[in-house]
RNA sequence: GGGGAGAUUCCCGAGUGGCCAAAGGGAACAGACUGUAAAUCUGUCGGCGUAGCCUUCGGAGGUUCGAAUCCUCCUCUCCCCA
């Protein structure tokens, strides 16, 4: 049975709207294939690669993502590819020289999150999703080595990058060299008319195109999406770099995290993320206040992927926490689940903190508490608070060794105090990370 | 296959026998100031209970009272030649 398509026209303008491409490689053969598929009643097969490895997905990818919607809307097919093959042999950037293998059940694990989070921008029953272990998996030496044989190391050398390192004397593994190859053969075995891909991957997109050329196929259309930069503005949004904001995150961190954008950002995010068309964007901006272009932004942003009620009370959290300064309460802690149960009511702080994660080692919790970082149940810990020169507040976890050394200072010197608040307390380390610390169950049963 | 250069703490990079847990810069973190922005200033930035002690300078041995620094072998990278 056929399927009816808008008119080309139609089409086309929606796909340049909004969130437009950086550039569409090429625009005459996105209009033919557009025409061909309304003829033909035939969907396009619009396919976008995902890592397999990283499955939490942030706005930047979101960008893309919105872009596909409007494919599916359009009544054409979306094909979510699933890098597990690629992702198990390595990493085309040069950073990481190999990534751990993932399992069978890692990849399902993997994709079921894919599944869950595409499904707030997507919809997820029109969603092919593939892995591209399906065809590169069963591959054998020869026809791997036929793949390989159609392209030159000139064509290879031609990635920017490659030829920075390559003058900077830099390592470029040969694997490295492979991968546009080995990604470029997913577009040959899904048979895809169109590709979607940041600008970063606009060379190996490119390679797509001539390798499906050299097996006879019809090259892809390219539609190459603007990166989005992460919230500190200077590089790209990126898990590892710690400037995301995920497609998942709960409407308040959303929101903070919007907030705390850099002021150079406000336009970007804007165009990039509201969902409101340029000209609108326009419009705001125009002698707009930089913070309350942010509140606005934040507010969209969480509604889009939550809902209006969220993003108002977010909104509103946002203001008592930030503006008064005011702690989480109890509730509010547990209902996040920022909870951390300690094994004694007799423990050093340092040894607390660094228990529940917030610092990766008892000297960096010394430090910050040194720095003033720290506060339990909004007063302020100081680094005498740690010590005491009463023997019987010394936490008694420090053992044996110490023990000796204890009785000789004795008097004297001052030792590591065990925490004098009653538990439970709400714990404050750093700029926004709170903590409710406990230590039996009971405590946190009044309170739920 | 031959010749040369190199591998330092998250990154870049100094250090060529004790003064080195290792300069400097970047990143990061914290405090002040603020709008959870930027800029700025200040501080921190291997691990331990403040003390000194432990672990670290590609890997394994060795020389030495003492090694990131010297020697041997190994691994890896880059350059030039074939």
């Amino acid at each position: 049975m056929k399927s009816t398509f808008p008119p080309v026209e139609e089409q086309l303008a929606r796909l340049k709207g909004s969130v437009a491409p950086v550039e569409i490689i090429n625009e005459e053969e996105l209009t033919a294939r557009l025409e061909r598929s309304r003829a033909e009643g035939r969907p396009l097969r619009v396919k976008q690669g995902f890592d397999a490895s990283a499955p939490d997905l942030h706005i930047g990818h979101a960008v893309s993502l919105w872009k596909l919607r409007a494919f599916q809307e359009l009544g054409h097919t979306v094909i979510f590819l699933i890098g597990d093959f690629t992702g198990m042999v390595g990493d085309p950037s040069g950073r990481s020289k190999t990534r751990p293998r993932l399992t069978r059940e890692e990849v399902e694990a993997n994709a079921q999150t894919y599944r869950d989070q595409v499904s707030r921008v997507l919809d997820p029953d029109k969603i092919e999703i593939r892995y591209n272990s399906e065809w590169h998996g069963e591959r054998d030496i020869y026809e791997f080595l036929d793949l390989v044989s159609r392209r030159t190391v000139a064509r290879i050398l031609e990635r920017a990058d490659f030829r920075k390192r390559l003058q900077a004397d830099d390592d470029i593994s040969i694997l490295e060299f492979l991968y546009p190859l080995i990604q470029a053969y997913d577009s040959v075995a899904l048979e895809a008319d169109v590709e979607l891909g940041g600008t970063d991957q606009k060379f190996n997109l490119v390679m797509t195109r001539q390798i499906q050329r050299a097996y006879g196929l019809e090259p892809q259309v390219l539609l190459l999406m603007p990166l989005l930069r992460g919230t500190d503005g200077n590089k790209k949004m990126s898990k590892s770099l710690g400037n995301v904001i995920d497609i998942t995150d709960p409407p308040e961190e959303m929101y903070g995290r919007v907030m705390s954008i850099s002021d150079d950002l406000i336009e970007e995010y804007y165009r990039l993320t509201s969902g409101l068309s340029s000209a609108e964007v326009e419009a705001k901006l125009t002698g707009g206040d930089p913070y309350k272009l942010k509140h606005e932004l934040a507010r969209m942003i969480v509604a889009r992927y939550h809902d209006e009620k969220a993003a108002g009370e977010a909104g509103e959290e946002f203001l008592a926490r930030f503006r008064q300064h005011e702690w989480p309460t109890v509730e509010e802690l547990i209902a996040k689940g920022n909870v951390a149960k300690i094994k004694s009511e007799h423990v050093w702080l340092p040894a607390i903190i660094h228990e529940i994660g917030a610092t990766r080692s008892k000297g960096e919790a010394k430090r910050l508490i040194a720095e003033g970082a720290v506060s339990i149940d909004k007063k302020r810990i100081s680094i005498e608070d740690l010590y005491t020169s009463k023997s019987e507040d010394v936490d008694p976890h420090l053992s044996g060794v110490n023990q000796a050394r204890r009785e000789i200072r004795e008097g004297k010197l001052k030792f590591p105090r065990t925490v004098q608040n009653q538990t439970p307390f709400v714990l404050k380390v750093g700029k926004r990370r709170f903590y409710l610390i406990y230590h039996d169950e009971e405590q946190l049963k009044r309170h739920s």
